[in-house]
DNA sequence: ACAAAAGTGTTTCGGCTACACCCATGC
DNA sequence: GCATGGGTGTAGCCGAAACACTTTTGT
C-alpha cells in the first residue's frame, strides 16, 4: 500500500481565517479586499500558505499578526477544504480557522493598510471561492463552543456586563435570550466576578461590570442553550 | 501579504483514519502492522498520501477501500496534525479521519494481507508518531456525534437490541447507563422502529429487535448523555 | 415454580421557563 | 413621582434519575 515519499506529490497548503469580532450587538467579521489579481477588487478571508517549517496553527497566528498586530489570539481548526477546483488558480488545499479579537484592541492603521474592514455578519458581501462555506462552517464551531464555554473573554473587553455578554449569546445564536434566567445560569457557573464599577450608559441604575475569575474560564460547563427544540 | 503561488513550498499531504468498529460491548480500531521501513513491525493507523487530483476526503475513503473491500464508508474529518518534526522521515502534513463500520460485514482476507488486526480499545499497543493523539481526538469527536445524533447505524447490524445500543453508547463514553431510563429516551426520539422477530441469545424472554425507521436517523437531537455533572 | 433478563411504571428531585415583581437612579 | 432599564424571586412544568415492579419464557 505504502510507498516512499518521493512518488507522491505535494500540494501548496493555505490557511483561511474567519476572524470573528464583536460590537453594537452584532458579530462581525474581518474581510479583506483583494488588491492584487487575480480577482482584484473582491472580498476574501485572510489567508495565507503554509511555510515550510511553521504548524498550521502557527502560520494562521503568523498572519493574523501581520494584519492585526496581536500576538496568542484565540485560534481554533474548523475544517480541510480541498476540492481541486476550489482555487482556480491552482490546485490548493486550505485548512479553515476562526479567530476571535477584541475588536477595539487593534491597529487601525495596519488592518487598513491591508484593505481589511469589519463586516457585520448579517451583511457580508460575496466573498471568493469556497470562503462563504468557510464562514458557515466556524460559525457553528463557534457556537458550539460558545455553548459547552463560558466564551467572551476573547471577544469582550476585559470588563463587561452581563447584558453584554448576553447580546454577545444573541448574535451567536441569532435568538432572543430571558434576561433573568440567562444572568441565573451565568452566574451558576462561578467563573464571573462582580466588580465594584457600573456601565452607567444603558440606563440611570447603570449595570455592574464583570470580569473572568481566573484563567480557568475554559473549564467545559453543560450546554448554555439549547438549541434543538 | 500575498505571493504567486510559485513562491510557497508544497508539501506532502497524508490522511490517517482512525477506524473504530464494535463487538462484544467493546469499541475497537483497526491497526495495521507496518510491513515496511521505517519502523517495520511497529502498530500505525491506516494512512495513505493525498494524490494530485483528489480530496482529503476522497483519499481517505480510497484508503477505506483498499483495506475492507467496502464503499460509502461513513468518515468524518477529526483535525489537522502539522507539527513539522512528526513524522521523522519528511515534513508530512496529515489530516486525522475517524470511520464507523461494521466489524462483521468486513472480508478477511483483505484486511489480513494488510497487516490489519482489530483491537479492542482499552488495550491498544503503542502507536507511532502522533498516532495516539488522533486516536484521542478522533474519540472525543465520536462521543460528540454520539451525543447529538443517534448513533449506531454504522456501527450495529440492521438489526439490534436497544440493549445493544445501549451497551455501544456505553462502550463510547466508558460510563454505564440506566437501562429503564435509556431506553425511554432513545425511544422518544421516534428513530427506531421496532420489527417482529426477537433476539433470543441474551435470554429466555428475548429481546425485540429495532432498526432505524428512515434515512432520518441523521437528525440532530439534544444530548443524550450528560457529560459534565 | 423459579430464575433471569426484558421491559414498564412510579416517585422524586432539580433545573429550566416564564413571568411577575422589586430596585436604583436621573429627570 | 415616574419612567426606565437592572436585577431578583417564584410558581409551575418537564424531564431526568433512581429504582421498584411486571412480563416472558426456558428449564
Amino acid at each position: 500500500m505504502q510507498q516512499p515519499f518521493y512518488n507522491h506529490p505535494k500540494h501548496f497548503l493555505s490557511v483561511d481565517c474567519v476572524i470573528f469580532g464583536y460590537r453594537e450587538s452584532e458579530l462581525h467579521l474581518l474581510l479583506y479586499n483583494r488588491n492584487f489579481e487575480p480577482l482584484k477588487g473582491q472580498w476574501s478571508l485572510m489567508g495565507g500558505f503554509v511555510q515550510e517549517s511553521e504548524t498550521v496553527e502557527e502560520a494562521a497566528g503568523r498572519i493574523l499578526y501581520q494584519i492585526t498586530g496581536l500576538k496568542d489570539i484565540y485560534l481554533d481548526q474548523v475544517q480541510v477544504f480541498s476540492k481541486s477546483d476550489r482555487d482556480p488558480g491552482a490546485r490548493v488545499v486550505s485548512i479553515a480557522n476562526y479567530a476571535l479579537i477584541r475588536m477595539d484592541f487593534n491597529d487601525k492603521d495596519l488592518w487598513n493598510d491591508h484593505g481589511a474592514v469589519w463586516w457585520p455578519i448579517q451583511q457580508l458581501p460575496e466573498l471568493i471561492f469556497d470562503h462563504r462555506d468557510m464562514v458557515t462552517a466556524a460559525l457553528e464551531k463557534l457556537q458550539h463552543k460558545a455553548n459547552y464555554t463560558l466564551i467572551g473573554q476573547e471577544l469582550l473587553p476585559e470588563q463587561f456586563t452581563i447584558i453584554q455578554l448576553r447580546s454577545l449569546y444573541e448574535a451567536i445564536f441569532q435568538c432572543s435570550l430571558d434576561s433573568g434566567n440567562f444572568r441565573k445560569r451565568i452566574l451558576s457557573l462561578k467563573v464571573l466576578e462582580r466588580l465594584d464599577n457600573k456601565d452607567k450608559t444603558g440606563s440611570k441604575k447603570g449595570a455592574y461590570y464583570y470580569k473572568y475569575k481566573t484563567n480557568d474560564a475554559t473549564a467545559k460547563v453543560d450546554r448554555i442553550v439549547r438549541l434543538i427544540l
